[in-house]
DNA sequence: TCTATAATTCGATTATATTCGAACTATAGA
DNA sequence: TCTATAGTTCGAATATAATCGAATTATAGA
């Protein structure tokens, strides 16, 4: 079971992180993912658009280190990865959450 | 003494922020303004590129509600709208900040 | 009124992103 | 081994952004 892979925590930029969270449709996906509280596939999230654009996305939010993808079976699992990116950079993903979550 | 027209901070979106804070020499732009703690003109910043090219990413700081600037004289004085970010945004900016200060 | 200074605007070039259909890969289950 | 499912990759079209020299605007001061 071959998985993706992703960017250590250390190798993680903030102008890939701000750059990531600067399109409507991955804010969403992010959004969704932190209300979810567990892992969602990308057919969960449905946002209406084509399969390679959602993949598009997903490979963004993954090399800016926001996102991690595990496989699981056909499917693959997205969980935000929150707990590491407020270890580095304390406040900036909370805060943009709280801000999504007000409008 | 014409003005330079800023959105007022009820305009001022999420993504754009993201994505003005996205860009590296914004982000320095940003920091800079933001440790100066007085406004600074846009020579006095020397990022040491063309003065279109710096023009350029004021104008976006501008449109992303980041950043005000007030013509005095010939001179444009640049200050970071943090108070009303802070207000509309809580953590956000400030968050950023504090990550740009220790990298 | 002339000159110097600060910064914007214009315009062209080049680079980077987004979009999405079609083809492909990998796995589960019959 | 066949089929369905979930997602990725490819490729081409279109859109958006960055870069920067040259021309322009606006002001201050001589």
């Amino acid at each position: 079971m071959r998985q993706i892979k992703h960017p250590s925590i250390d190798q993680v930029e903030l102008t890939d992180i701000m750059y990531a969270l600067s399109e409507p449709t991955r804010l969403e996906i992010v959004g969704r993912l932190a209300n979810a509280g567990r892992k969602l596939t990308c057919g969960e999230l449905d946002l209406n658009r084509p399969k390679s654009s959602m993949s598009h996305h997903f490979k963004i939010l993954r090399a800016a280190g926001l996102v991690e993808t595990l496989i699981e079976g056909t499917e693959h699992m997205n969980a935000l990865r929150i707990a590491e990116i407020e270890q580095k950079f304390p406040g900036v993903l909370q805060s943009v959450l709280t801000a999504l979550n007000k409008s």
